[in-house]
DNA sequence: CCAAAAGTGTTAGGTGTACACCCATGT
DNA sequence: ACATGGGTGTACACCTAACACTTTTGG
């Protein structure tokens, strides 16, 4: 079926790329993934990870491929979602470059990263005061972490930073990390616990202070979309 | 600038289109505006506005260019916003076409529409039980309805689908219209009026029962982003 | 016994929702 | 006068936000 049509003359050909914000939690902090760039334009200039679709790709397939080769990320995002598309004429010096934006977030876990394909290195950088960004990555960025704060309420996004088990101030942790502001601890666990997607794990854990009750995800309490 | 940096060997080039679902009100109902396809692939069926996008046109300029030739509407949107990009590699038989889906909302009036370029016509057609669409329109305008509706509790979009002195009545039509189902008059009052968004505007309009108090909408009340 | 972090209830204010009758106009 | 659509108030349930002390562990 396909190339028995023809475009039209005026088809504008653009160069297909996708980046990825790609979130983690690190030392009680909203990290975001970022690389150092290898190559020109802006070489040697933080950005996020990102490249050209390839043929037959679909986009979410793409923007797996860049998380894996230009980081080498061991987990599998917990969540993955286009939020917005960069389009504007000027925004890369190559020509026009349309990119699809997509936001991820990866469990907890020492998430290692180290420098993959052509990119110098990796890290994860806090994401409320990032680096300066390569291209239009600091608008990316931006929009990314607004999606993100508007998942935290809509969907339980933020169980997808844990590990399987948690304690509740682990994970108001997460929601403090994410909405950058600080949140009443009794109404925390309230509204948590009467929200009935977390289950007692009967262990608790050790450490400095009194131990915390464990919890995990319950049966249900899945993701939702838009 | 452009031009001196190379494109890496595996850069996927694509055709760049945009569609529009554009919303009116017509006759208590919400609506959207299709075209009717002049051309292969689909011709005959019904579509959303849409088109490849031109070389050193931004996206919303491209969506703007694609309500106004392909079906002669002479209102501008009150509204218009990306909200999603639809990339799947086998979306449209002619290869492989990205299209960046915008949402439009026209103000009332007698929208006339007439077949524009290469499209045997146009028309408003209802938007929660449209016609079988070409491509994957169906998809894209099942999103644009959600986005449509997320945003009427977020801004006050309802305003826009009306002209600048309107009742209460009117407005409430337009939330069960997109809402798709009905609303307690009292509470809708009660909370639209106590938003603060709405001054009077002394005038009262005749016609069949009791006439009902013209409102117009207050200095501030503007739409909010994201 | 001290430091550190976890856990626990109540109150007041505001918001959403359900619900039925009277009012102003045109015909 | 009647048909048509516009306009009004209250009560209850629920959610939100503010607020301070006790409990359990390790050192």
């Amino acid at each position: 079926m396909t190339g028995t049509l023809e475009l039209p003359p005026q088809a504008m050909q653009v160069g297909l790329a996708v980046d990825v914000a790609a979130f983690a939690m690190h030392a009680g902090e909203l990290r975001v993934l970022l690389v150092q760039r290898g190559a020109l334009p802006h070489a040697r200039d933080w950005a996020l990870p990102g490249g050209f679709v390839h043929g037959g790709e679909e986009l979410h397939e793409a923007a797996l491929r860049e998380l894996r080769t230009e980081t080498t990320v061991q987990l599998e995002p917990r969540h993955l979602e286009q939020f917005y598309t960069f389009g504007e004429v000027d925004r890369d010096p190559r020509g026009r470059i349309v990119s699809v934006a997509h936001l991820a977030v990866l469990p907890h876990g020492t998430v290692r990263v180290t420098a993959g394909g052509h990119t110098l290195g990796a890290a994860w950088l806090s994401a409320h005061q990032p680096p300066p960004l390569a291209f239009d990555h600091h608008l990316i960025l931006d929009r990314a972490i607004k999606r993100l704060q508007l998942r935290l309420e809509y969907a339980n996004l933020a169980l997808e930073f844990l590990p399987d088990t948690f304690t509740l101030p682990e994970l108001q942790g997460v929601y403090e990390a994410i909405l950058d502001r600080k949140l009443d601890k009794r109404n925390f666990r309230k509204r948590l616990l009467t929200q009935g997607i977390l289950t007692p794990s009967g262990e608790r854990r050790s450490g400095v202070g009194r131990p915390a009750q464990l919890y995990k995800r319950a049966k249900n309490a899945r993701v939702a979309a838009l």
